[in-house]
DNA sequence: ATTATCGTGTGATTTGGATCACACGGTTTT
DNA sequence: AAAACCGTGTGATCCAAATCACACGATAAT
């Protein structure tokens, strides 16, 4: 539970005390390659922490077309979250790429430990903070960048995950053809 | 001040004497039509709770084209975020649409007011909540969807905007040319 | 060892939407 | 009242990227 707790205390310092409040809602999990942690038509009931591994969050179109909507590795947090907030049910799969482990908790974990705590909910809501302003980007980049902007963008936040995954799934997040992203490096 | 407390309140109820510290950080403003509340490279100094009218945060690219990230109408908030919270410069304009008042706040009140109100750091986190999810259903729908199902969802979700704002500027919105948007609904 | 499957590159063809161009009625301007 | 501008529709053309098709080496499976 040593990084859990190094996780949050880089944005809110607790106690002892409070850092035992915190643990207790949280689950260790290993994760094997291939492994999906969510299934479209799931009940959501975990958010995840990453601690080691790499791991895709996608949905998949009437055609059969998958679309990524966010990479995670070690010290990113990942859930269906339009589910998981609304406790409703999955539209996306999670699926583990590189074998690893994830801390899991639940919606009411987040919850309590955000009235209990201040200093939780101030994490929370820094961690929101980031996010948004990541998605916003995305948003941006999506809207008007063309596909060598938008490889060139990815290449420059996330050159660890250029080598480690799969072209195709690199197409997949930045929402452009297998092909088209070949031959962007290619010409 | 009133509809800032109701607003708050939605989410956080708060005592007399802790509204009126709230109150002390926040102050109102009339906007007219063709108003800029931001323009890119400024210091974004504020957010803004919108009271009522209609605004549009949009940035321009290289070639002049323009991209809306986000209208606005009374209930929410709009800034350059990333700008705003990372202390920096406008990559974006906020332009009034229909005339209207805005409550702005600085981003020391909301992280004082976070601080000394645990309650409204909960405000805080349920917004950012709402809008993280709200803008991961964006990115998918930018990342997956034709020009008519942008239009049909934009519809479905705004229907008073897709009445009271240009075309154009929902083809911008929606990352569609004015013409192509304008066939959807002939065709 | 031999056969699938996967990841990737690359050519040929198609196509959806952008771009360009113009029309026309409704406001606002002078 | 005439002139300029704005919002919108619509036809013609163009083009970037999707799609289709195939190749080939590397890894995994039987």
């Amino acid at each position: 539970m040593a990084p859990l707790r190094q996780h949050i205390e880089e944005i809110a310092p607790l106690t002892d005390a409070e850092f035992d409040q915190v643990q207790s809602f949280f689950t260790l999990k290993k994760v094997r390659k291939h492994q999906y942690l969510v299934n479209e038509g799931d009940e959501v009931k975990y958010e995840y922490l990453v601690l080691s591994g790499i791991y895709r969050v996608f949905y998949v179109d009437d055609q059969g077309k998958e679309y990524i909507v966010q990479f995670a590795k070690a010290g990113w947090w990942m859930s269906d979250y339009e589910a998981f907030f609304k406790q409703g049910k999955a539209s996306m799969f999670i699926e583990c790429l590189v074998a690893g482990e994830v801390f899991y908790a639940t919606l009411d974990a987040r919850e309590q430990l955000s009235k209990e705590l201040h200093q939780m909910e101030h994490f929370f809501r820094v961690k929101l903070t980031n996010g948004y302003v990541a998605q916003q980007q995305r948003i941006k980049l999506l809207l008007s960048s063309t596909p060598q902007q938008r490889y060139e963008a990815f290449a420059r936040l996330y050159p660890d995950l250029l080598q480690q995954v799969p072209k195709k799934l690199i197409a997949e997040y930045l929402g452009v053809s297998r092909e088209t992203l070949s031959r962007l490096y290619a010409g």
